[in-house]
DNA sequence: CTGAAAGCGCTAACAT
DNA sequence: ATGTTAGCGCTTTCAG
């Protein structure tokens, strides 16, 4: 078995309970006596069992995240975050993939409410009664979706929708087509929220799917686009508009000669693509920090449930140019 | 406070370790009594404290996964397939990401021991000495590092660089560059002894590197290559693969017509290149699945030592061709 | 400032 | 088949 604090106490000729304060509570510990049971502790490699120690304080210095798809790249990214965070919190972090589907995100979340201090849901998918039923069960920052009087941590979707909006209109174009999203995905309807600045400008959209947020769909998305006449696509996430710009080339579709393509989320691959993805960042890494910091900050019971949304910035590459004439 | 086996024990009328048996080895209580304690559990949504458990039984129903760098896709794809076999064994998973940084991958075994039955260590760049001092602390499985006497899932990395050496050969390539992993990657010497194949066809392989696996060494690494005079390179993975084809395409150098370029992981991103990335598929997420397995195993002391290499298989696409005349 | 003792939620002997 | 009891490793009153 691995050492306890008992075996620091024998060893350092003291009781457990001084063991213990020196190590979490060094204040109330005479500077000697910590000194030897700390010198103590590190030679026999002794670390405190968390398990045991949660058991008690109720708090675990786990935290949970749950994203919808690690394929997609968004997602790892946004983890990144979190993880880096966390551990500078010295907080360890539990992971799962909810596949795309509300209720294994809701049986997840209760499978890891005990062994957690919090949660953090990317882009939940979860239907309201599914939220009801997991609430209460553990404090959850969400990330992506905004839940009434429940910290989350946003990024300015329709912002960014709206530049996307801005930034076609400019170019001249005057028929977009929008592939939306999951029908669950809240960031769909704040996107689509966006979408209304074209009217602003007479421009027309063509609203396709809902789709499951992946590069086939992107590709059978295509084809719908080029049948509604549209010279300008913005698609839900940088994975579908990839696909699209894969499908496109495949026709022989010049872009952004024939059409202009807008992704959304900024993964690495958008830059990596031919031509370079125009997409609008949503800062996933900030966010995955953020929504640590604003966790943190529930647990302290420090007010941190109000934060400003984080803003999104269209960054414009080589897959969007002016109108075909 | 959570509803503790206390409570369910009293709502039902018997003792508490009525109630442990009656969920935990049903075989043990009547049937009748069985059935009333479930049904008052579960009406009280009890769920058990599993670090409560864990502290008694020495087994957490936890797994630990230790991953260089999440925002390199083929990790994520392995974690997917740890996941999903995790969570049908009921176990939950800890992540964690270490930077490509040995040092601070010990340091987070260390963290993770106590509250883990075990942890996989994917690509792990540890050195002998780190490993040394991890290794008794809790039970590991390694993917794609063979380290001796110790469980692990290994790819069959340099199958995969020979049957690329093949491939290239059977073009007419006489001269290739390999652009090296970073230092500590035990595969990336795996995949060199796969380049032994070169001398039987007599072609000349150029050593370039070492990189950090990263998109922006694979486009620093295309100009040299270009230097070396070499007409095909082999990138040590798929991501520093992109980076060539992209500065190849910068500097209008035609693929495959002037240069042919294989990758290694199949990410899903290497088929959505343009060219499409010819590489090695090393099945990150049946690895990942696999090791779970082999853990479950080493933990119930079953023997999961000895696994046959998973087969990798050169996936051909558009980024190889005939060598220019 | 330090030690003894209680107990977090649970399981595993040991009784009955 | 079920209840009682003793801890798992730790923190935290409560005494000294």
């Amino acid at each position: 078995m691995a050492v306890t604090i008992q075996d620091v106490a024998k060893a350092a000729g003291v009781s457990v309970s001084t063991v213990s304060r020196a190590l979490s509570s060094p204040e109330m510990v005479r500077e000697e006596t910590r000194a030897r049971v700390r010198a103590v502790a590190e030679r026999l490699g002794y670390r405190p069992n968390l398990a045991a120690r949660g058991l008690i304080t109720g708090r675990t210095a786990n935290l949970g995240v749950i994203v919808p798809d690690l394929t997609n790249p968004f997602f790892p990214s946004m983890l990144k975050g979190v993880q880096a965070r966390a551990r500078e919190a010295a907080h360890a972090v539990f992971l799962a993939d909810s596949q795309e589907d509300g209720a294994q995100e809701a049986g997840l979340v209760a499978a890891m409410a005990k062994q957690v201090d919090g949660v953090i849901l990317c882009a939940s998918r979860m239907t309201e009664p599914q939220l009801e039923e997991v609430l209460g069960l553990v404090p959850i920052v969400f990330i992506n979706r905004a839940v009434p009087a429940r910290p989350s941590v946003i990024m300015d979707n329709a912002g960014g929708t709206r530049q996307a909006v801005d930034h076609l209109a400019a170019l001249g174009h005057r028929h977009a087509a929008y592939l939306n999203g999951p029908r669950s995905s809240w960031t769909n309807r704040e996107r689509r929220k966006g979408l209304r600045r074209a009217e602003r400008h007479g421009m027309k959209v063509t609203h396709l799917g809902p789709f499951a947020p992946r590069f086939e769909a992107g590709q059978q998305a295509a084809d719908l686009v080029l049948a509604a006449g549209a010279t300008a696509v913005i698609a839900y996430n940088d994975v579908m508009a990839l696909g699209v710009l894969a499908r496109l080339a495949e026709r022989g579709v010049p872009v952004p000669a024939r059409m202009s393509v807008v992704g959304c989320d900024d993964i690495s691959f958008a830059a990596m693509a031919t031509p370079a993805l125009t997409t609008v960042d949503l800062r996933g890494e900030q966010a995955g920090r953020a929504a640590v910091d604003t966790l943190l900050n529930v647990l302290a019971e420090r007010d941190g449930t109000r934060r400003p949304a984080l803003e999104s910035a269209l960054i414009v590459r080589a897959s969007t140019g002016p109108a075909p004439t």
